[in-house]
DNA sequence: CGTTCACTTGACTTGGCTCAATTCAAGTGG
DNA sequence: CCACTTGAATTGAGCCAAGTCAAGTGAACG
């Protein structure tokens, strides 16, 4: 069965709650302490954290694992909004409710960040307006993928994000002599759909144009082989 | 010719928001001081604050007017990321450089904060991570928009946004008995199609169509009148 | 008891057709 | 004259339907 663990890390025991029961006392969180300390959530894969509408107690950052933010309109269609990972910080709302569901992607764990802590300690609160920044760039960076780039191109950019140190800003090309990096995408075709708005079989045909060309091949069903990173990079639209 | 005209405003009483322009939020104010105080810029309409790979030595507010955000693809295809108006902050940065460029829409002024500045006063931060909430809600609204709605849906939405209290969480219908609306656009047709990921034809033909509908009537080219709010409202997809 | 084979299931791929939005090309009017 | 509108042709991506593939289930059988 899917779960959600709750439980508090050392330097204090305390209770542990069972699955969907909230906390009523805020913990303190001082500042010489390391944002990743206090309370913890440990999940599965495929389990909701919150959704929309949920009174907003809390933030979270992703200690490890994965976790996406969606958007639902009435009639069931779903956009992904955000896909994060360790480090990332997700539940700040600026209403009293969460503006999207959260969902995890891979098993892992998620430090709390109760609201009323949120603004007592000033290393946390530029740490995650460090943290805001960045997805703000990322976010940014989406709406262009969304708005703008062709089906083939968004594919290619989701394939780009993955491999590191590649396709950003310092981008050299190829280390070493070789071009090769392999991906593990961890997400189903329908995840991927939703996060790029494209329908399931439009992202199929996209791999499947780009392991026509030679650029990719598909060992396993979540495991991409890249024969040709920059070749890749060119087919993102974005040099 | 344009230009921009920077100033040092003593402390005096704060803004008078005119209407228009988004109003998410109330204007920030923090306990002991205006955010609104301090070195300002004067714009005019169109004009570039920065551009996207600028070094990002400050962040701004804006105190009157509108600004956009956008980015360019190398081969020239726009996506405006961002609307602002006042209270809004831009500028902010992950990196060392501006991930978008920012230009004006409307003349007006904005407040200047030295990077350096920003993590130093506890209100400052927190009234800036209030904001960056709100602008990341309206990035994933924006995101759905662009990833899941249609031509038309895209369209109602964008001009539901300019009607105040109306559509949003705890929209009650029409106040009185009448049900309409005048909203100025102050932006082109293209301005428009770059913010909502479609060709100005496109968005000339959706205009058309909700003036056919009866939704809509347009005496000026920039000045919608909307003749039934709630049903413009239930074309946004959201309802 | 463990192996095999038929069947089911879910996820992905592919094909064919359709349609919404783009592209290209004239208009129209403030 | 420039920004916008409208029309006609084009096309990329969606929708529907069928086909493939791998993993899992379970009953039969040596």
């Amino acid at each position: 069965m899917k779960q959600l663990v709750e439980e508090r890390i050392s330097p204090r025991p305390g209770p542990r709650l069972p699955a969907g029961i909230r906390t009523t006392t805020a913990p303190v969180l001082t500042a010489h302490r390391k944002v990743e300390d206090g309370p913890r959530l440990r999940h599965q894969q495929h389990v909701h954290i919150f959704r929309e509408g949920d009174p907003a107690d809390r933030a979270y950052q992703i200690i490890d694992g994965a976790v996406m933010l969606y958007k639902l309109l009435p009639d069931g269609r779903r956009q992904i909004v955000e896909l994060l990972g360790p480090g990332d910080v997700f539940g700040l709302s600026a209403t009293p409710v969460y503006d999207c569901s959260a969902e995890t992607l891979v098993a892992g764990s998620v430090a709390i960040h109760e609201r009323a802590a949120l603004e007592s300690s000033p290393q946390l609160v530029n740490a995650i307006s460090q943290r805001m920044r960045s997805q703000i760039a990322a976010l940014h960076e989406h709406t262009v993928l969304l708005g703008r780039k062709s089906a083939l191109e968004r594919v290619a950019t989701f394939l780009m994000r993955w491999i590191p140190d590649r396709g950003g800003y310092g981008c050299k090309g190829a280390a070493n002599g070789k071009d090769r990096a392999v991906i593990r995408l961890r997400m189903t075709r329908q995840e991927i759909a939703d996060y790029l708005g494209l329908t399931i079989e439009t992202v199929s045909r996209a791999f499947s144009e780009l392991r026509r060309r030679g650029i990719v091949s598909i060992e396993k069903i979540d495991e991409v082989q890249v024969n040709d990173v920059c070749g890749m990079c060119r087919m993102t639209g974005a040099h």
